[in-house]
RNA sequence: GGUCCCUUCGUCUAUCGGUUAGGAUACCAGAUUUUCAUUCUGGGGAGAGGGGUUCGACUCCCCUAGGGACUGCCA
């Protein structure tokens, strides 16, 4: 684990607190300690100095406003930037100056980059410009700093996105420079948003803390990521074993996928069926705190239930929270304009003795009372439309609610009798 | 402007010269049903365009178009 902050004015503590956070939740694990990259910073420059030493890189004393000026005709002129400081003596830098340093990059010849995904990539050197390793400050630039720590650190794979594919190009003329052997490159598509527009941290970036926020499971997210961009015969849903097993750089697809919600939603939905009930209670409580709302201890057993009984049809836990908030709501609960609407003389009688009925029941199991209900209807001589959307609206106070034997079921006999004579 | 990358159903992908181009999601229809959802069944839906190479191209090559990245003393 290595974290690149070199820009000390964007790698404020809390951005970097974002990104532990973020693979925490999402469970990604590293081995060792991590790396602050900005504290090997006597290492990148000695590097720096090995380079000027032999001939490599060379001071620039160009000032911004001559880099600007020399910016403009370059790109008039159709070529790479070049400074005037890559053949002057530097006998000639006014007195005290400060200065960058810059990779001194061949001329002529071409640079391959040997990519994993996108195979053998050829750019010609001359329209590689000299990259500032440097800072008229003395401290290093990200792309000298990821040579050295790659090389130091053991990297033997360099896997990012193909925002970098450029970067390669010069970075394999840093190591050369250095006489250092080359680690294997794999540069893979970024993930678009659902416009096609590129999904980056610059562009209201989708930190991987807010899929939690939205009600994603990780294991979820490690699923549906992995499947963006690389797929494996028709295997939709895996576990990370199985994709440590399958998974190879190689089949990355080249080009950028877009982030699909309603896949991705799915997904989930089929995660969160195959979670751990308490575990999603947990969850839930989190949400339900998030929204202003308690769940007491003592409503925890109910919680469970209710989870156990809804949770195939959410597909966030925010909707699973929003599924079970009927069970947890306080009597008594008022009823909604419909329900009232609903509760005529008749059917009220008729969710009276089924109340009565319902008392002398003993088994509260989902399949005990439905098989109760439906052996009520045929009593009643209607069918369980007749006085089902009443009992609905009674039992859930107008909240979304699953069918009737699972709503009694989840609040219980108690509660359900206690429901039902608070509205009638 | 320059350099580089990319292009199979709306979306994610399978295919690695010979398939009725498969799956998933989404969508539509039907079934189930006490709301919503779930579930089940069925359906429509793709090789950007044009040239080659080949007995045969989604697969290889070229061109065009479109999309993207980089072009920073950011990463």
């Amino acid at each position: 684990m290595r974290v690149e902050d070199t820009d000390r004015e964007r790698s404020t503590a809390a951005a970097v607190d974002v990104i532990f956070d973020g693979m925490k939740w999402l469970g990604l694990e590293f081995d060792g300690e991590p790396v602050f990259q900005a504290q090997r910073a006597d290492r990148h420059v000695e590097a720096a100095n090995a380079m000027l030493a032999s001939g490599g890189a060379y001071r620039d004393y160009t000032t911004a406003e001559e880099l600007e000026a020399e910016r403009t005709l370059a790109r008039a002129e159709g070529r790479v930037v070049r400074s005037a400081w890559r053949d002057r003596p530097a006998s000639d830098a006014p007195e005290g100056a400060l200065f960058a340093v810059r990779l001194k990059a061949p001329l002529e010849g071409e640079t391959v980059v040997h990519d994993l995904v996108k195979g053998d990539v050829t750019f010609r050197n001359a329209d590689l410009d000299d990259l500032v390793i440097l800072r008229s400050d003395g401290t290093p630039t990200y792309n000298l700093a990821v040579v050295v720590d790659d090389h130091e650190m053991g990297v033997t794979h360099v896997i990012r996105g193909d925002d970098h594919l450029n970067n390669a190009a010069r970075q394999t003329l840093i190591y050369q420079a250095l006489g250092w052997a080359l680690p294997a490159f794999a540069h893979i598509p970024l993930i678009h948003g659902p416009d096609g527009a590129k999904l980056s941290k610059r562009h209201g970036a989708q930190a991987v803390g807010e899929f939690r926020d939205m009600g994603y499971l990780p294991e979820a997210m490690r699923n549906y990521l992995a499947r963006l961009g690389w797929g494996h015969g028709d295997d939709e849903l895996f576990t990370d074993a199985q994709a440590a097993e399958w998974f190879d750089v190689a089949d990355v697809v080249k080009a950028p996928a877009r982030l699909d919600w309603d896949k991705l939603n799915f997904v989930n939905q089929q995660y969160i069926r195959a979670a751990d009930d308490h575990r999603l209670a947990a969850l839930v409580t989190g949400v339900r705190e998030s929204r202003g709302m308690g769940t007491p201890e003592s409503q925890q057993a109910r919680l469970t239930t209710a989870i156990a009984l809804v949770k195939e049809a959410a597909h966030t836990t925010l909707q699973l929270a929003d599924l079970v908030e009927f069970a947890l709501a306080q009597r008594p609960l008022p009823l909604g304009e419909k329900a009232a609407a609903l509760l005529t003389e008749e059917t009220r009688g008729r969710l009276h003795r089924l109340s009565r009925k319902l008392e002398g029941h003993d088994d509260w199991s989902p399949e005990a009372l439905n098989a109760a209900i439906r052996a009520f209807s045929t009593e009643e001589g209607v069918g369980i439309g007749k006085f089902g959307a009443a009992l609905r609206g009674v039992l859930s106070g107008g909240l979304s609610a699953p069918d009737l034997a699972s709503a009694l079921a989840i609040l219980g006999r108690d509660e359900s009798l206690g429901r039902l004579s608070d509205a009638l």
